[in-house]
DNA sequence: CCTGTCCAATACTTCGTACCTATGGCAAAA
DNA sequence: TTTTGCCATAGGTACGAAGTATTGGACAGG
């Protein structure tokens, strides 16, 4: 009989009253709201006790519920120190997260997984560990990180990569420039003009690929400046070099502007990318979270999927998911 | 997290330590062995935390696992004390279960039901009614009863039945009888010696099926006498008023006999039937549990489906699972 | 008045996982 | 040896919790 109600159960319930509002508590808890509106029925229907007093706006809790929600916390937070006690006695040490991440991914990505990491399992201590694709990948191959935020598509096969974010690739131009009166550019006026770019050698892969997307549209990649990090692009931005393709929403310096390219839809795909045999108990944790929150999907070992060609659709909501 | 940690997994946990065997413990949540295997080594896997000590013998609980097994037991008696005063505070009053039961079915059946119920919702009485299945399913009809217990076949659609107990059916006679030296015996013998039956009106379906069942083997029902109750059909008997059939397993009067008939396999398949539209809360509870323990499957208001031909396999099991 | 917005509920589909059966391995008892 | 009593593994099924798409009701603003 109470087997119909489990720890779910409760955490929704709250949820849902806390918010006051199926559809706010929905996004809190990385569902949908029909999801949770079901959810809700099924308590009632399964207690035979009517949890909400729905109305046009929102939900509250009737006099049953609110026995269940003060309680409910009551036993949420017993089983976590529960747990934490059981851990506890068997000295679950945790060895520290060991996390790679390029300079070509989002750090608004970096630090909502760590954030994510870290809410799981606060115990466990992350060391980050930045640099190129190339040196990334021969680390995970040595197995000295665990795991790695990339830029796809990346070489070498055998890594369980689970690609997540997609990011619009758009041209950065000083706010003076003539172009940038205009919404949108078109390729032909890039035509001799882009030339600032991430140094080829971090990322072959993903160079040669942007190189033949400019080949596509009829722009000859005229790599004129080589530099390491975003921030050195927009510098050279500024200083007048040229222009630069940069991930659509990053933050701009001031004086720089963006602009989408009509027409193509380049983007840059990053893809947390597991190490070929980690001993690191907290990532099946991890990747577990990551996927309810961002409903992304496995794609297991193959190094194709060129980085472009699928509507960004940018949703902003990414952004704020590390709360 | 800890979210991956269920009042379900808590339950199984206990189980298993208490019973010191998988095995054991699988039987007692009515569960297959290799389920909670799983469930155990996934527990252990989610925790990081060995829980158990295996051996040839059974499994053995870690001190670990000890914590938890105790809280454990904690949180699920406050989740069903929450639950209880949640419900009292809306003061759901359930009306009281109407059951019907035939006398075509097995009299533990109806006591297990019944205990199932109410082990289900302690608070909810259960008021029975017996009768012959023409009358209780126009009680079904009528709405004066919730569920019944029927024999299969029935008449009338558009009833949910929910088919469980399949019971072979055997020839039942005094021991000091002939036949009763032989092991099994065989349809000719029965010729013109099987006269006792239950009163065919009150069960029209399942009596023409009965004499059709007969026919097949070359023996013509001759319907010398007729009786109402399972009792009387004894005593018939014993008064050497000729061989009846019986179901096999019933408790039988001193000083008579079963024996099964050779290459038949005459069952008679029993079912409970739910009311066209009952108002009674407690009735999807009670199939859930039903089903979970006997492993029934719906059959939706279609009532076709033969009494025989089943290979019987009685597990007696059936009869033991009312704890 | 209509239209747009903001709720929750419904209808239907998809996917994960808890469950099943069948089978294997291993140690102790027969 | 074979049998017995465990647990574990492998592979398939089915139910439920999740999703998407859509409807309906109740305001509020133009």
């Amino acid at each position: 009989m109470s087997d119909l109600v489990e720890f779910r159960n409760l955490k929704y319930l709250i949820a849902v009253a806390e918010e006051g509002n199926i559809t706010r508590a929905a996004k809190r808890l990385y569902l949908a709201q029909p999801s949770l509106s079901t959810q809700m029925r099924g308590l009632e229907e399964a207690l035979q006790v009517p949890l909400f007093i729905r109305d046009r706006n929102g939900v509250h809790a009737t006099p049953a519920a609110e026995i269940l929600i003060t309680g409910g916390r009551e036993l949420l937070k017993l089983r976590d120190g529960l747990i934490a006690t059981a851990r506890a006695l068997h000295r679950v040490t945790f060895t520290p997260m060991r996390l790679g991440f390029s300079s070509f991914v989002d750090h608004a990505l970096y630090e909502m997984v760590c954030s994510v990491h870290t809410s799981l399992f606060p115990e466990c201590e992350i060391t980050s560990r930045s640099g190129d694709n190339v040196e990334l990948l021969l680390l995970l191959q040595k197995g000295e990180i665990d795991a790695a935020l990339l830029a796809l598509p990346i070489s070498g096969s055998g890594f369980k990569t689970y690609p997540f974010t997609k990011s619009r690739l758009v041209v950065c131009m000083k706010s003076d420039d003539p172009l940038a009166r205009l919404k949108e550019i078109a390729p032909a006026q890039l035509q001799a003009k882009l030339t600032i770019f991430q140094e080829p050698k971090q990322h072959p892969e993903a160079h040669l690929r942007l190189m033949e997307m400019l080949d596509e549209v009829g722009i000859r990649g005229d790599v004129a400046s080589k530099t390491t990090t975003p921030h050195n692009i927009q510098w050279m931005v500024e200083s007048g070099q040229g222009y630069a393709l940069v991930r659509e929403g990053s933050e701009m310096h001031v004086g720089l502007v963006t602009r989408p390219v009509t027409g193509v839809t380049w983007t840059v795909d990053s893809a947390l990318i597991l190490g070929k045999s980690t001993s690191q108990k907290t990532v099946p944790g991890l990747i577990r979270e990551l996927r309810k929150r961002l409903r992304l999907q496995v794609s297991p070992s193959s190094a194709s999927k060129p980085p472009r060609s699928v509507r960004p659709d940018i949703e902003d909501e990414n952004l704020r998911l590390f709360a």
